[in-house]
DNA sequence: GGCGAGATTGGAATTCACGTCCAACTCGGG
DNA sequence: CCCGAGTTGGACGTGAATTCCAATCTCGCC
């Protein structure tokens, strides 16, 4: 595959983050119209919808992936860099509305790209797994049965508050959705002191 | 829309669940082949493919919505009919692995489907944000700062790990799997007697 | 038994969007 | 000037969804 120009990079995207989810159903001409490429430009650097749609997710989840790593590598104890992980995640996501909706709401595509797995596993799995481990060993988080099944959760967690967010109308803020459920991740459902 | 006669139900439900994420990418006269329904006559019944699978995910999640409704509104306290309720939820998932996968994996266009969007709410959000009230009312539920968000994260874990689950090649025990979650929902990640 | 309204079906015909192809044009470097 | 890579417009091919239609079939009803 063909190295995308820039300029057709930061088309796509900012083309991909209006139309959101609706990319997918989305004629090849319209997004013609909408960037201002045409049609055979588009072929010559892509193989087809799938490619352009992968190359978008890719590069959209890369700024993520180098955050996230940032964030997971950070000074402070495993709990607190846990929770700024989870504000970097949905910052992302506030940032990136439509390839984040494109992301999410069409899982099933994105699980058939290999390199964007990959990178949802590296910019969300991944750093969590490493946290809620590290957390274990130096006693700043609860150990848990299975870390993996742990992040998973934790990612279902943030991507659908995330979405409900992106959703509605008037999208908060991003710090503030995780203040406002950081109580119960961190002390969960049990009632006050039992 | 035609009312769709029971055993042709059966049979489409029946291929939805072996073909799983990948019935939208097949085609219909594969679908006729697996169902052995000529494609006139799906025709004659859906519009096209895309009420064909709004037909087969409202009439799957028909039956979590039941179950979910007899949960939530059974015996005990809120805590014990919420774990009842994540079970079930999550057994649901089990029993239509293909379904649910469809389901979630491309919430894109069920989000577009309002009898399945709404279903979704009745069958997931909707039996957890009222028990959360509930609980914060007895008192077996620390009162969250918005059930909203805490019911959508809920939903998140659950599906995440599910689908996770899915897509694994021996499908866990839905029960083990929500036992091995409630301690991370329940106590939180705070360590030990914080 | 005959009848009429739907249900069922095979198969041809149509539509539509993706993707291919190609020839013309631009442009910087050798 | 010539070459190779990038760029583009527009005609064309293709596969899959969807429509159409006419020939049955089924069944309750007179």
């Amino acid at each position: 595959m063909r190295e995308v120009p820039e300029e057709m990079a930061e088309r796509l995207l900012s083309v991909a983050n209006l139309l959101g989810s609706s990319f997918e159903s989305t004629r090849i001409d319209e997004i013609v119209d909408a960037s201002g490429i045409p049609r055979a430009t588009l072929y010559y650097y892509f193989d087809g919808k799938d490619q352009m749609l992968a190359f978008l997710l890719r590069e959209s989840l890369n700024r993520l992936v180098e955050q996230a790593g940032k964030v997971a590598a950070g000074p402070g104890d495993a709990a607190s860099r846990l929770v700024e992980l989870m504000r970097a995640q949905l910052r992302y996501m506030f940032e990136n509305p439509g390839t984040s909706q494109l992301l999410f709401l069409s899982l099933g595509s994105a699980g058939a790209m290999p390199e964007v797995a990959s990178r949802i596993d590296a910019g969300f799995h991944e750093p969590v797994r490493r946290l809620l481990h590290e957390g274990g060993a130096d006693g700043s988080i609860r150990v848990q049965e299975s870390n993996d099944l742990a992040s998973s959760a934790l990612f279902g967690s943030l991507t659908s508050v995330g979405l409900r967010c992106l959703l509605s109308e008037d999208v908060p803020d991003a710090d503030d959705v995780v203040d406002s459920l950081l109580p119960m991740f961190w002390n969960g459902l049990q009632p006050e002191g039992e």
